[in-house]
DNA sequence: CCGACAACCTGACGGC
DNA sequence: TGCCGTCAGGTTGTCG
């Protein structure tokens, strides 16, 4: 489930494998994911050097010596298999180093794809110029919310899956953040006080900060051969369980917005 | 301004 | 066994 937290973890699997390594071997498998594969992929990344790698929102970046950088988005089902043992249906890039390591970017539906762009001008790629801040980086706070929500009619869970507000949350960590802080899913943005804006702010860092760390400390990294679940899915409160008793002993419900299921406890959350 | 919905894809799962 | 409906982490655009 590619959300912050998991593209994260990914890129700190892939840094361990890539990170100053020569990428002797790049093939694309087929011409498009959502979006085509650039054509020149191939010819700019082979024989680099890998320099970096980052992560900005869902979106991990892979810098080269040749002053490109290789975006990657995971959509609904993409992860990078590390070391297959063998190149699968959805192995759809292959990226092989020095070093005789394979990594394979698996994305069964091709709701993720890859981008190349400058590395002087990542921050110009389209995506990240309508961008909101980072929710664990420092232009995220309190008083930063109650300004961009100020007058908003949309629901707060509508508003922090939008990107230009912050970026980087999903459904799953939505919905866990907005249980955390004792907030409806379905209440006005703009009709929430600063204290539970406040108190909003430290629910989704403290859910991705957690959830990051289960990944580093449990899974290791989201980027590995196997499919199971992160071991953060032990850890929800509210998310997949429909019936189930939240935290507060109240019972999570399950409600349809946009097309998208939203787990919530009426219970406790106002 | 806002919510609903479709589109892009494949796979897993439950019910019969 | 198998068929069918439903659902799934994201993003973007259109419509009313």
């Amino acid at each position: 489930m590619p959300e912050l937290p998991e593209v994260e973890t990914t890129v700190a699997g892939l840094r361990s494998v890539l990170d100053g390594a020569v990428l002797s071997r790049v093939e694309p498998r087929r011409a498009d994911l959502r979006f085509p594969i650039p054509v020149d992929l191939r010819q700019r990344m082979t024989g680099a050097t890998v320099t970096g790698l980052t992560r900005r929102a869902k979106y991990g970046l892979i810098g080269t010596d040749r002053g490109d950088t290789l975006i990657f988005h995971l959509g609904m089902s993409g992860r990078w298999r590390v070391d297959p043992s063998e190149i699968g249906t959805h192995d759809h890039l292959i990226l092989e180093t020095g070093a005789g390591r394979l990594l394979a970017l698996n994305d069964p539906r091709r709701f993720g794809f890859v981008d190349l762009v400058r590395s002087d001008a990542w921050e110009a790629y389209t995506p990240f110029t309508r961008m909101g801040p980072e929710p664990l980086g420092p232009d995220f706070d309190a008083a930063m919310l109650v300004r961009v929500l100020a007058g908003k009619g949309t629901s707060i869970k509508a508003t922090l899956l939008d990107q230009r507000i912050v970026a980087g949350l999903g459904n799953i960590y939505v919905c866990e953040a907005l249980n955390m802080a004792g907030i409806a899913p379905t209440r006005a943005a703009g009709r929430i006080s600063a204290r539970r804006l406040a108190l909003l702010v430290d629910a989704i860092r403290a859910v991705l900060s957690a959830a990051i760390a289960a990944g580093g400390s449990t899974l290791r990294d989201y980027a590995r051969p196997d499919g199971e679940l992160g071991y953060f899915s032990k850890q929800w409160r509210v998310y997949g369980r429909e019936g189930l008793p939240c935290p507060c002993g109240g019972t999570v419900r399950r409600r349809v917005d946009g097309g998208r299921s939203t787990f919530f406890c009426q219970q406790c959350q106002r």
